[in-house]
DNA sequence: AAGGTCACG
DNA sequence: ACGTACGTGACCTTA
């Protein structure tokens, strides 16, 4: 490149945007020692580094927005109107951008009544007249129209760590247009976020025919009275001044008045001194670590002094009298089987750890771990409980979970990882257990015992460090009765779930199998009859191949890799070929053969039960979720694979299993929250809830008047509510058109004016917050609520409106069975809490109790939290869980 | 490791 | 114009 002059230009204002939003995540653990957030600082330092190597620029020059007033918005008063605020958090931190870019020896520049997109296309364009190779980086596609043969434009993907290059032959490989075509483009369809009109009716794809065919605005209008007539003629006629006025709006300038000339934006690289300043007043270790100098507080791991423990020695640990970090140290993943490989336990000064677990079922320490009176933190405190059970241990005490903390401070950024969940919180003291003892077959313990010993301690430690930092971040987000309330209490009851397990009748599941082995026989014999040939009938690949190559039927959906063969499609094909039917059935024997008879054998343990683990700190709405293995979703809506559930039996003889379920309580968490009047009342009456939206949406006057299909179409309507309702959405779920669904929509939302006014309300929420939150305070981040990118933006909306709701009603059932736990102990029942299916109770009781049960599991259920709506609870019971009717 | 499919609320 | 329901986990095939 030698003498190569090569300019960067970078769109200071919508990088910020970017990096700001790449990091919105861990904005609250981003700030400084005097309370500034610098998520975007650092994120937009990272983009820099990046992008300065990449492209070796000898000028470099950011351009930023001088203010809300241009000349644009003197031509067009809504220009960019309708634009929610920038949030004070990004706001309060463009001035340090700034002076991050002068301590890289980099200038900034903005121009009263104008934008920096002017800026930087008048830079752009004297460079390139004066030899330059330009660069120009931003998160903003307009700015494509800039490129040239010499300019490649820069749009930032995913966050600000990767960019997409524009060149006039990308341009034209994407759109179909030279670049300064763009201009065109935009005149013909506007800009929906820049919020300029364009002619009415006229989108990317009319357009890009017009332009394809006429060249430019110009061309059109010198053609528009030769077309023929039609509906777009009209509308290019009357909307012509705005189809030039937005072109114009739309046209970056290459001749700013600007002051700023190349010369003066040459690039000789950082003065590290003032950086050195500018990260320790930003508080950036790491930015710190890389430039060699040492960081403050966190002490290298070497210098932690630690004891290990050994029978001889034990009885120090009795003298502890401050709170402690405890762990017990698992390899694998499942801590009902895993190895138990270590513990620690300790303060800062007196650290022990050993890699003898027996020792934890000595008197002396057993005996100080099941004292409550000596408070722990640990991480995972389930699994913690469950591990020390296994030795005999009833650990309590325990008043801080890392794991629970971090997940309610954050459901996104999550891991079951000490080191990577310590990293998310900015301590970087301690090593991620993949990076200590490898993964996959490699898993193992370090041979050098001290490298175990280390590992214990620095984890020890990090949790210790990070109880009071985590804890304060929870009361500020009103979250620390969620913590301390709900999910630390929760955590043991689910470990008593978890440890009782379940009993499974395998000879059951293996007479089950072995009818099940013939049918499929039967109907894959089948299914090579009807093909003609063998193949594999697993493979939708092969059956792509067979049945819409083969045998000609037509194709319905198509996925990502060819043709879809799912039971939609299926039945949609089921009258043009017999074959249809039969791969259907096969279907459904299939996976109740191979996930549920097959796959629930391997998991029963030597007690002929299966122990599943609830995973607490999953789920982005609060649920719980179930695994290894899965007892949420066993079958139960088709008649054939709910037998499987015949299988699930008490794990006594005269027992029963016994089950409770809310009924309709998202609904009802909705009429509660969205404060919806008639919604409220329909529940506080006790109405068919279905059957009420469908006499409002169909107009009739009485409940008399409605028939099966449209409760079935009013009960989806509600469904789809719930999840954050799209009239294609509504439509293809219950076979309708996409009017009529949106009829529905306007119906509903005419009847349940409170339920739309808490749709508009939320989304508005989510939008200024950042996110939402569930009735405990249980909170969402939805970043992409501000993306541009169309699919994006809708999802998080949706689940805008689906969180607050999905997430209550997950709450009210965790307070329910907290209170179930205290209850059956109070009652001195034998009874005990089984599973958790999001709505459902499952327990299991001897005969006598039965009647007990039945009220007081209810009760219990509907007292737990207070709504304005009353919850409802169904009961039933029987010999196995099949067998329950309600 | 990823994608398709299908089980549940 | 955009392309969609919300939240999960397990199994199978194919890269």
């Amino acid at each position: 490149m030698g003498s190569q002059k090569s300019l960067l230009l970078i769109d200071g204002n919508s990088v910020a945007f970017r990096a700001f939003y790449a990091m919105h995540q861990v904005l609250d653990s981003f700030t400084n020692q005097d309370g500034l957030h610098t998520n975007a600082i650092y994120a937009f330092k990272n983009m820099l580094d990046i992008i300065l190597k990449r492209f070796e620029p000898t000028h470099v020059l950011v351009a930023f927005d001088a203010g809300k007033t241009t000349f644009r918005t003197a031509q067009f008063a809504d220009y960019k109107g309708g634009r929610s605020k920038t949030p004070p958090e990004l706001t309060e931190q463009f001035p340090y951008i700034k002076e991050l870019l002068h301590a890289y020896g980099i200038q900034t520049a903005e121009l009263a009544n104008y934008e920096a997109d002017d800026i930087i296309g008048t830079l752009a364009s004297q460079a390139e007249q004066d030899g330059f190779v330009v660069n120009i980086v931003t998160g903003d596609r307009d700015l494509t129209q800039l490129t040239t043969d010499k300019t490649t434009v820069n749009i930032t993907v995913k966050g600000v760590n990767d960019t997409e290059a524009y060149t006039p032959e990308h341009v034209q490989e994407k759109l179909g247009l030279a670049p300064s075509q763009i201009v065109d483009l935009k005149g013909l369809m506007g800009d929906t976020s820049d919020n300029y009109p364009g002619v009415t009716k006229v989108g990317e794809k009319t357009a890009l025919k017009l332009l394809t065919e006429f060249g430019s605005i110009e061309g059109v209008y010198e053609n528009v009275d030769a077309m023929k007539k039609s509906k777009m003629k009209e509308h290019l006629i009357e909307d012509r001044d705005q189809a030039f006025m937005s072109k114009k709006l739309a046209t970056i300038l290459r001749d700013a008045p600007i002051e700023t000339t190349l010369a003066d934006i040459t690039y000789e690289g950082p003065n590290i001194d003032t950086l050195i300043a500018f990260y320790q007043e930003m508080n950036f270790q790491n930015f710190l670590k890389q430039l060699n100098v040492t960081p403050e507080a966190v002490e290298p791991a070497e210098n932690y002094q630690y004891t290990v423990l050994t029978l001889d020695n034990l009885e120090t640990v009795q003298a502890i009298k401050t709170p402690v970090a405890f762990g017990v140290e698992m390899l694998t993943d499942n801590y009902h089987t895993a190895d138990l490989i270590g513990f620690y336990i300790g303060a800062p000064d007196h650290w022990y750890v050993s890699d003898d677990v027996a020792l934890l079922a000595e008197p002396v320490l057993k005996d100080w771990l099941e004292d409550a009176s000596h408070p722990k933190a640990v991480f995972g405190v389930k699994r913690t409980q469950v591990a020390a059970n296994r030795l005999g241990v009833h650990l309590a005490g325990v008043d801080f979970d890392l794991l629970l903390a971090s997940y309610l401070l954050n459901t996104t950024n999550n891991s079951n990882d000490l080191g990577t969940v310590a990293n998310l919180h900015e301590y970087q003291n301690v090593q991620t257990d993949e990076a200590v003892y490898g993964k996959g077959a490699k898993r193992a313990v370090p041979t050098e015992p001290a490298l175990l010993y280390q590992h214990l301690v620095q984890k020890a430690a990090a949790i210790y460090h990070l109880q009071p930092q985590l804890e304060e971040q929870l009361k500020e987000h009103q979250q620390f009765d969620l913590f301390t309330d709900m999910e630390l209490p929760l955590a043991l009851v689910l470990a008593q779930m978890e440890i009782t397990g379940i009993r499974v009748d395998a000879s059951r599941l293996q007479q089950m199998g072995s009818e099940f082995s013939q049918t499929l026989k039967i109907l894959e014999e089948k299914v090579y009859a009807e093909a003609g040939e063998t193949f594999n009938i697993n493979s939708p690949k092969q059956l792509g191949v067979i049945l819409f190559e083969k045998m000609g039927l037509p194709v319905v959906k198509k996925t990502k890799t060819g043709y879809s063969t799912a039971v939609d499609v299926l039945e949609q094909l089921r009258k043009d070929a017999p074959i249809v039917q039969t791969i259907l059935d096969y279907r459904q024997i299939a996976k109740i053969q191979s996930t549920y008879v097959e796959g629930l054998l391997k998991s029963i343990h030597q007690d002929n039960k299966v122990h599943t683990r609830y995973l607490q700190t999953l789920t982005q709405t609060g649920r719980l979720s179930s695994v290894d293995p899965n007892l949420q979703n066993i079958p139960v809506r088709l008649a054939e694979g709910r037998k499987i559930r015949q299988a699930f039996v008490p794990s006594h003889p005269d027992w029963q299993m016994f089950a409770s379920d809310y009924s309709q309580i998202e609904l009802r968490v909705l009429a509660h929250i969205s404060g919806d009047a008639n919604m409220q009342e329909a529940f506080k009456e006790d109405r068919d809830i279905h059957a009420n939206t469908a006499m409002k949406i169909f107009g009739l006057n009485s409940a008399d008047e409605v028939t099966p299909d449209m409760r079935r179409q009013a009960k989806a309507t509600n469904f789809g509510i719930v999840y954050g309702i799209s009239d294609y959405g509504l439509s293809q779920n219950i076979g309708i058109s996409r009017q009529e669904a949106k009829r529905f929509i306007d119906a509903y939302f005419e009847q349940y004016p409170g339920v739309q006014q808490f749709m508009v309300d939320i989304v508005k929420k989510a939008r200024e917050e950042g996110y939402v939150e569930t009735l405990f305070h249980r909170r969402r981040y939805l970043p992409d609520i501000h993306a541009k990118n169309f699919n994006l933006r809708s999802f998080a909306e949706r689940t805008a409106m689906n969180t607050p709701i999905q997430g209550s009603a997950a709450d009210i059932i965790k307070v329910a069975m907290i209170l179930m736990q205290q209850e059956l102990k109070k009652a001195n029942l034998q009874a005990r809490m089984l599973l958790q299916v999001h709505d459902e109770l499952i327990f299991e009781a001897p005969t006598e109790e039965i009647p007990i049960l039945q009220k007081l599991v209810p009760s219990v259920m509907d007292s737990a939290v207070k709504l304005a709506v009353p919850l409802k609870v169904e009961s039933g019971f029987g010999p196995t869980w099949y067998d329950i009717k309600k």
